[in-house]
DNA sequence: TGAGTCGCAGAACATACGTCCTATTCTCGA
DNA sequence: TCGAGAATAGGACGTATGTTCTGCGACTCA
């Protein structure tokens, strides 16, 4: 990264100084004016410059897309949405990137531990309060196809209609779906009859 | 600040989304595209009722001239430091401001309601399994000096020498303090056998 | 001396974009 | 049930704005 000649400092000066006072970036021409340039190729010129050593990042044909990249801001939060509710009796919401979310959370990185496509359910009624979740909780879920033993799953036990929240282990022909609460009788069902929807990442609870 | 339609807090999430990702605002076509909207009137329509009740600044005849104001531009996470362990047995740390904290947690302001001064508690071991809190959840705390009837607060009982998480009730001359679970038995204490260390804002459990 | 590059000037061009007008549908209380 | 206002649809209009073309002086390098 060359050194840059006082034109370009004064025009990257005034890009950060604009989008800190007025919240987006500038034109060309706001460019211009400040700058007390005689044309917009100047500034044309001379933000490509800014781009080729680094110092900008900028969108073509689109009005304002200057982005500095220093600020190179990591994500402290992901943005998960909140697609239904589980409760003990209701067949589960299935996660899909068309559905319409009830509300997109945005939840720490340190919770969802840099996980992808990852989706939430509000719970409904204490049916599950032997997994430790209370009514109102906040479920988040990842979406898989490979469970591991003592995972905890989100689950449908098919026999007998129900949304259930357990760890999962394999126990021979038989799976053990085992409450959180090991005060509790694990449940045995056969592998086709539980379908797993998610595997739990995080459990939320807001008491404020 | 009246409340917001579906679609208002559509938009106005976009906006934010858009700004983090883009490092500039989204002109009325991109919400159009990206909210589904027919009509880019319907943006302007909805953008003109986000700026009157304040949540956004819209400069005339500027494209992309959206800009987010403070309270909306504020921060989505905000920073507690987790100062300790909460176990049974074990009396409680107290919350300084010099105290070193074991660690800086990253937590969402939805969950934090703007609240100051928080801190959070690691737990350790079962003994608050009545709660609905098992070993390793996270708890984060407001420390408080009223507390209302109801709330769920950490509170440490003399007599018993144990640091215990309940919901909390004044009942004549005597402080109830009752199990989230409600199958469990409340706890009837003296007052002054009770000391509060704080309000209980959240529940975190990380299972990933 | 002449070709080549750099930095700049001025303007033209195409289109991205905000705004606004009209019409239609939806909502909800009198 | 009717009417008024809220909300949405579709599109037209004007301009704000990125891009590009041509050209000019200054400087470098053979």
């Amino acid at each position: 990264m060359r050194k840059l000649s006082p034109r370009q400092e004064a025009i990257l000066q005034l890009i950060r100084q604009f989008i800190e006072e007025q919240g987006y970036p500038p034109t060309v021409r706001d460019i211009q004016r400040a700058c007390h340039l005689s044309s917009t190729s100047v500034v044309d010129y001379n933000l490509n410059i800014l781009q080729k050593y680094g110092h900008i990042r900028r969108s073509p044909e689109v009005s304002r897309g200057i982005g500095l990249l220093p600020q190179a801001r990591q994500r402290l939060t992901a943005r998960v949405p909140l697609i239904g509710y589980i409760a003990a009796g209701e067949p589960l919401p299935v996660f899909s990137a068309q559905a319409e979310p009830l509300e997109i959370l945005e939840l720490a990185t340190s919770l969802t531990r840099g996980e992808e496509d990852l989706y939430a359910l509000r719970v409904r009624g204490t049916s599950m309060i032997d997994a430790l979740i209370d009514d109102g909780d906040l479920v988040v879920l990842k979406p898989t196809k490979t469970i591991n033993n003592g995972d905890t799953v989100v689950a449908w036990i098919r026999s007998k209609q129900e949304a259930t929240l357990k760890r999962f282990y394999y126990d021979g022909d038989r799976v053990r779906l085992q409450p959180a609460n090991s005060q509790m009788a694990p449940l045995l069902v056969a592998p086709d009859d539980v379908e797993v929807q998610g595997r739990v990442i995080a459990v939320v609870r807001n008491l404020a």
